[in-house]
Parts: structure tokens; sequence; C-alpha cells
DNA sequence: ACCGTCGGCGCC
DNA sequence: AAAGGGCGCCGACGGT
């Protein structure tokens, strides 16, 4: 059972049920105000919503109480199957942009009305447009990889919103005590204390009383007036220089990143009612990673992951997929050699073990290098030994850059298909002047492409774990029997790329734990079915997220 | 006063 | 120690 939601007009929903072969089964004519009513009472039929965009219609249901299962968000879904090379002939891909091409409506400007004031406009057909996707994956070369990615973009979808409405617990009284060790007190005009002091250190060892910390530009132009052989003011190339001004130099740079991305200016706006809400944008990222809108979400700096605190009686259970990426390179590629290193709990000890390398650094960095493109330092000194030891998987990204470097798209594993090559391509994408200076450069484009397959095929790994680990919490919460809100029972509140964080009571934190290595192993064979490469994951039971790892 | 770009750096 | 891939955010700066 699918049901399609449209704003049919001002303070009016369409919703339109359907079967699972697309046929209509009625329609609903329904006022805004009674929709949540009528969305919970149909979730218990447990329907699959299909609607435009899960950041709009999601988040009065949440705010209502109303979890749903399962979703299609269509404009993710669009945007996958407009690019996929596996559903190119489609009549969706073939056919000229159209409203779902667009980005999605601005969000609410006031959170909490049930819906915008103004009414949005009126939706595309979402009926039409679902019927047309079906179609697009039914006639792929790889329908069930097409179909896993769309419902593991839709159910990314849900869990963004989920976790901007639960929020991560936040600290700030914590915080504040962290900035005030490392900063000194909240200052009420110019620099914190302990900034001022670096920088009175760095003035005298330059013997530039006027120094301007703060402008690349005069900073450099005072180091040289010093003496001092500095073409940038980055850290790693000062670090480089022998003198008595860079090491308090470094400091000041340290404190001033701090206090200004995430002190007390950033807990304001940020933190509020003990949460900090971002908003998570899926597949905000070319590779279908996860951007973040606002608050640095996927930025959140160690020094303050203290203010990360559970709430009583709850506790936090932090998971961590270890070397996620040549662990999913190994699988895709095939290469038997670099999965059976990946037995080990730790995958680099294990391709020390097998003999393939010396240490863990030059497995480490030698991966790193196969998998970015790196030719230079130490990943590129290894990249021979790596080749010779995994020549699979060498093979697999060394094909997705020759493809890149002659103008060719290459695909993740589920198929998402990498922006077109082609300088003078017609995409939205061209726009971005990040991608038209790598397009430009026929090497940079292979690195590009090189590493999308990877990153973008850990991503889809990731939305696999996340989903699995959603039902599984909610059953873990009572299922659908317990009538408590999502909130209530142990729910997820943070994740970056290869790392969930769960918020749980303390009684359920085991379980929790097990769930989420059983969700990894069942992302793995939902991507990979039985090939032999396991997905590890490191799980703490903390009370605050520094004490994880 | 506002806007876009850039250097620099936080995260994976 | 640093360099390859992907981001977002900050302040500075140069333009209107």
């Amino acid at each position: 059972m699918h049901i399609a939601l449209r704003q049919s007009a001002a303070a009016r929903v369409e919703a339109v049920e359907l079967d699972d072969a697309g046929a209509e089964l009625g329609r609903h004519d329904l006022d805004e105000g009674a929709l949540t009513q009528w969305v919970r009472e149909r979730e218990a039929g447990h329907p699959r919503w299909v609607w435009s965009d899960t950041a709009r219609w999601y988040p009065p249901l949440l705010r209502a109480g109303v979890r749903v299962e399962r979703c299609v968000d269509l404009r993710l879904c669009h945007r996958i199957l407009r690019h996929a090379v596996s559903a190119a002939g489609s009549e969706l891909a073939t056919g000229g942009r159209d409203g779902w091409d667009s980005p999605p409506p601005a969000p609410s400007a006031a959170p909490d009305a049930l819906f915008d004031l103004e009414p949005p406009p009126v939706d595309d057909d979402p009926v039409v447009e679902w019927l047309r996707q079906r179609s697009a994956v039914e006639g792929s070369s790889q329908p069930g990889r097409l179909a896993l990615l769309l419902a593991g973009e839709s159910v990314g979808a849900l869990v963004a919103v989920e976790m901007r409405f639960a929020g991560l617990p936040w600290s700030p009284a914590r915080h504040d005590e962290l900035l005030t060790e490392l900063l000194g007190p909240r200052p009420a005009l110019g620099r914190p204390a302990l900034m001022e002091a670096a920088l009175a250190r760095v003035r005298e060892a330059l013997d530039e009383p006027d120094l301007n910390p703060d402008s690349p530009v005069e900073l450099v132009k005072g180091l040289q007036r010093a003496g001092l052989r500095a073409t940038s003011t980055r850290s790693w190339e000062l670090k480089r220089i022998e003198h008595p001004a860079i090491a308090p130099l470094l400091e000041y740079k340290k404190l001033a990143r701090l206090y200004s991305a995430n002190g007390w200016h950033w807990l304001e706006e940020w933190v509020h009612d003990g949460r900090f809400r971002p908003v998570y944008v899926p597949g905000g990222v070319v590779t279908g990673r996860w951007a973040s809108d606002g608050g640095g979400a996927l930025q959140l700096p160690r020094q303050l992951r203290a203010a990360v605190v559970a709430d009583e009686g709850w506790t936090f259970v932090v998971a961590d997929a270890s070397q996620l990426e040549p662990r999913v390179l190994a699988a895709m590629s095939g290469d038997a050699a670099m999965a059976r290193a990946g037995q080990a709990q730790d995958m680099y000890q294990g391709m020390v073990d097998a003999g393939a390398v010396e240490t863990r650094p030059q497995a480490k960095y030698g991966m790193l290098g196969a998998i970015y493109g790196g030719t230079t330092g130490e990943s590129g000194r290894m990249r021979p030994r790596i080749a010779r030891a995994f020549p699979t998987a060498m093979a697999y990204v060394e094909s997705a850059a020759r493809a890149g470097e002659k103008g060719e798209v290459v695909s993740t594993w589920l198929g998402r298909s990498s922006p077109p090559g082609a300088a003078d391509s017609y995409d939205e994408t061209a726009s971005d002047a990040e991608l038209r200076k790598l397009r430009n450069d026929a090497r940079g484009w292979g690195r590009f492409t090189r590493n999308f397959v990877v990153q973008g095929t850990a991503a889809e790994w990731a939305l696999c774990w996340m989903g699995s680990l959603r039902r599984r919490l909610w059953q873990l919460g009572g299922g659908d029997a317990a009538d408590a809100p999502l909130t209530d029972r142990p729910h997820l509140v943070f994740f970056l790329h290869d790392e969930l964080i769960v918020h749980t009571p303390r009684a359920l934190a085991e379980q929790v734990a097990a769930e989420l290595r059983e969700s990894a192993a069942e992302a793995g064979r939902l991507l990979f079915g039985a090939a032999p490469v396991e997905f590890a994951v490191t799980v703490a039971i903390v009370d605050s997220y520094d004490q994880a790892k």
C-alpha cells in the first residue's frame, strides 16, 4: 500500500491510495488541519508515504507525535534517477527538466505553525512522478540495486528530520566551562584573555606590537618583516618554521578558530533547551553523503564533544564503522585478499599481518592514497605495495580514475552516477565553481571519480546501516504497540558519514549496542550479498560523546 | 550596507 | 609530517 500526498490548494491536501502495482484505490480531499490525525490512523496499515519532500511533510507530523515507517522522497529519488546510468533510457531521464529537478521549496519561516501560513505552491502530481520513477527502476539494468538506493535515500530523509526533531543533547553549562578553560571567561568586548595572552607573546617575539593576527595578508607581512620565511599562514607551513613566535601563533589560531566557529555566539544561536538541532541535508554532497545547513553539524570539533551529554537516566551508544571505505572497496571490487585482511577488527593491522606492508601507518596511508589518488609522500610510496597485494581493488579504482580522465561518468555500487565530466555538458551542478575547475583538469577529475565510487558506495552502506538500525530501535522501544513518542524510546541523534549516536534509556544500552552491530552486518548483506567482507563497528556506551574512542 | 570570493581549518 | 577525495563556516577583503 502506498499513499501519495499532495498540496492541492491552499489548506487542502489530496491523498491518493495506491496498491503495490500502482493502481489507484481511492482519493481523499483533506483539510490540512485534519491531516496529521488522518496520517496517524493510516499509519497502522504500514503504508509507504509518497511525497515531494520529506523535509516539508514530515516535521509537522513529528510535532504532532506521528512517526511514519516508510516513505518515498520523490525529489531526492528523482535527482538520482535523472543521472543514473543504469536507468539512462527511462522516460524520466530522457525527458526535459521539470519541477522535480528544481530545489525543494524553502522551509517554513514559522516553525511552530502546523503548515506555512502562506500556502506552499501546489505540488506537481506525486502519483505521476512516482509511476515514472517506478518505471525507470523496473526498466533499468540494475533494478534491485536502484530500488535499494532509493529506499535508503528516502529512509535517510526520514532520519534526517527525526534527528533534527529530537536534537543532539547538549549541555550549555559544560560547553561554557570548556570555553572558559580554553579561552578564559567570555569577554564583554575584545578577545578572550587567553587568546589575548597568546597574541601578546606573538607580538613580543616578532617585535611587532601592532600585528593583526586575523588578516592572513597582514600576518604574512608581519612574519616577513621579522625575518621569517613565511609565504602563507597555514598552520602546517608555519610548523616547519623554527622561531619563538610560531608556538604562540599556532595556539592563537587554534583558540581563534574555536572562539569564532563554536564559541559562545554559536552556543546561543544553535543550542536551545539542551538540544543542538542542525538541518541535515540528505544527498547534499555529489557523492551521496549528507551535508548540513547551519551550525556546522558535521564538523563538531573534538574539543567540544564533552558538551554532548546524555539526559539523566539515559546514555549514548556511539558506533563507528572502522575503515569503512577500504572495506567497501574490498567488497565492491571483489578483492579476496583485501577482504581477508578485513576479517580483522582493525583492517590496517590485517594488512600488516598479511604481509602487504610493514606498518599500520603504511597500510593506512597506502589505502588512502589508493582511494584518493595520492601520488606523493607516504601514500605515493606505498601505492606499488598496495597494488601488488590487492591488485583487484587497485584495478577497480584505477579504472574509475581513467574513466573520469576521459570524461566518462562513473557510478556507485547501487547506481548513483557522477556528474557529467564534459566541460560543456548541461547540468545544474556545472555552475558549481569547484566542479568547473576540476573538469578542466583531467587528472583532477580522475581523482574525483576514483574517490566518487568508493565514497559514494560507503555512503550507501551507511544509509542501509541507519535504515536497518532505525527499524530495530523502533521495535526495541516497543514497536507500534507502545504508545510512546520517538524521543521516549531509543532514537538516533547524530550521524557523521560512518558514525552513529543513539540516545537511549540506560537499561536498553546493551541491546542498542547489539542492534548497531547487527544492522551493520545487515547493511553489508543488503549491498553485497554473501561477499566475504566484514563491516566491523566499534561501539561504546558513554554518558558524553568525548568518552567514545 | 550588502555580496561573492578566498584563505584557513574543523570534520569524515 | 603531508597529500590525495568530499564538505561547511568563519573573518577578511575587494567589489558594488
